[in-house]
DNA sequence: TGCTAGGTTGACAACGTTGTCATCCCCGGG
DNA sequence: CCCGGGGATGACAACGTTGTCAACCTAGCA
């Protein structure tokens, strides 16, 4: 490493085409041609033309280029994300980003941290910078603020949660569906005192898990019962609180559901505290990593982000190809991964 | 949700500035000064510009703006990271965003995957859109290409992983430090016999954690012995087979240290595998997801990505503001995390 | 030889915005 | 009453690029 000021030398504004031309002796035209490799220039013309762009360390200037386009595209793409680190999110924009690669295209992504506010305002933001597209996973329940962009020709696909008045393109997570399972798989192991955590009622996902629980114990002819419920709940720490005090009640559940990722870490962490995580049945919503190193390993009804991803991606370029289409609905499956915590009979 | 195709009526293109003050009836510019909220302009202007900007729903072009502005910046900085769904990274990008946020600074991110070319290219990508400046995990091992960059007036920080021939600003993680503790933390628990687990070689990081390895046997006076070092191993599997393998030497170590995250989950796996997981020990460099919910808990020198991301945002903006010194290099120290495994006496 | 077709090349305008500068108007002071 | 100054406003050019179109050149054919 050397030693220095960071900018050794002067600041010395970026070359642009009106140099490299002068210095090939050709006109602005010519190298704009070269550069987006158009057809029609001689080999003479284009090897001047590229020594002088090496020589000058050119950088071709997008920003530029796209205000000029006809097409006005700016090869990038905005992603809406919960909360970036999110393992479910970050898995959900890295699946974007590989094939937003083999397009040259870039991804800007930020998160919402369920604030209503900042949806609009990140979207805001992405639309000042001209974005091509975009994929969202919304915190809000009024999309039709988006009608503009739309209008504009912003095609834009929803992930893991369904937009509110506004027709769009979606990729889902069978939620009820996969609670129904994973309760069924409770059922066919014993149990009929099933308990649930779940999440803020208000995040439509959580909402959606939650009927599944409902439906289901109805479908098995198990009656109801509101003090096995819990929900609301935010943040390991709420979930192994609730855990402890739903199992305080009698009679206690022989088994446990858990609507959500950090509430089934934190329904865990209760079983363990009072020892009887070898006894009382937990199945959670969403794969918990390293779940299979636990003793028992937890078994999930696990969601697949990277499929999610690769499918809204998969979208949003389809649309960005010219598909006009009617709006396609995904629903990507999840799997059941039995690693003993879900096979413990009562 | 209504129903119809995803671009319910034409697709209009966006209102410009030209169509606002027409609208307003005043000029293209008293409408720049309004959206750009440049003093002097009458209420009474600067009312009749908001709500004709409001009626059109008006989006100011950042891209045509950044293009015309004096010091032509996009208001979006680059983050160049080696795989966007690591933790580690994630939690990087998360914490540079959140500082990025208060500017109004959008983040571009992308993944290396230990690829230097592609390094070249998503640089070159990010240069393309002129981003204000940049935030790299480098995954090659000569930066001077970036001396263009620089002298075109981008700032960069390089985190995690130092920069090669070029001078810049730097977050590192103390690796030699950390590792060097973690040993010393086994060896006061009574082990000389200490195996290790490293990462490819040609990671620079991986490089200094091995060499902290060594240089606190030589401070033990614990005479090397290569029977104990597995290097070059890439993900879980490796690790798990190169902790079985390194166990059936005789005599076999009585604990090991891991050089990354992966690593440690395989050598973790192998123990559990041959049920003596409560007799090796163990301690991993970076921190494990769950770690604590394990028996026995994973014993780790953890990072602090957090804090590494806050540290080199806050170095990039400084220069962003105009900070022309000479360059800074932060070491964020590591932090013991004792949870059980490292704690095993021989 | 003359003419045309086709392929190269460049001059110029335009994309949507902001910097510069001129103009205009009003108010206050001489 | 006139003039100067300062604040508000707008006309115009320019940022770096690409679309359009005209000019030019060469080869091929009548």
């Amino acid at each position: 490493m050397t030693k220095g000021v960071p900018d050794e030398g002067q600041t010395r504004a970026r070359p642009t085409m009106r140099e490299v031309a002068a210095l090939a002796g050709v006109s602005v035209k010519t190298v704009s041609r070269v550069i987006n490799a158009e057809p029609g220039v001689s080999a003479e013309l284009s090897s001047r033309v590229n020594s002088a762009v090496e020589r000058l360390d050119y950088r071709h200037n997008l920003t530029a280029s796209s205000l000029r386009r006809a097409d006005g595209k700016s090869a990038t793409i905005g992603v809406v994300l919960e909360y970036i680190a999110n393992p479910f999110d970050s898995m959900l924009h890295r699946a974007i980003e590989d094939l937003a690669l083999t397009r040259g295209v870039l991804v800007l992504a930020g998160s919402l941290e369920e604030s209503e506010t900042r949806e609009r305002e990140l979207i805001a933001a992405l639309a000042s910078r001209r974005v091509d597209g975009l994929v969202i996973m919304p915190a809000s329940h009024d999309h039709s603020y988006l009608l503009t962009e739309r209008r504009a020709g912003t095609p834009m696909v929803f992930v893991d949660r369904p937009p509110a008045f506004l027709d769009a393109d979606t990729v889902l997570t069978d939620n009820a569906d996969g609670v129904r399972r994973g309760i069924r798989h409770l059922v066919s192991y014993g149990h009929r005192r099933i308990g649930y955590l779940g999440d803020l009622q208000t995040i439509t996902t959580a909402a959606l898990r939650y009927q599944g629980y409902l439906e289901e114990l109805v479908a098995q002819g198990i009656p109801g019962d509101e003090r096995l419920t819990r929900l609301n709940l935010r943040g390991t720490e709420r979930a192994e609180a609730a855990t402890l005090d739903l199992l305080s009640k009698q009679p206690p559940p022989t088994a446990l559901f858990a609507g959500q990722n950090l509430l089934t870490i934190g329904a865990y962490q209760a079983l363990r505290r009072l020892g009887i995580h070898h006894k009382i049945a937990l199945v959670g919503f969403d794969d918990v990593p390293l779940g299979d190193l636990l003793e028992p390993g937890i078994t999930v009804m696990a969601q697949d982000p990277a499929a999610m991803g690769r499918a809204a991606a998969e979208l949003l370029f389809r649309r960005l190809d010219g598909d006009r289409s009617p709006s396609v609905h995904r629903v990507i499956a999840t799997r059941l991964i039995a690693r003993g915590s879900g096979e413990i009979r009562p």
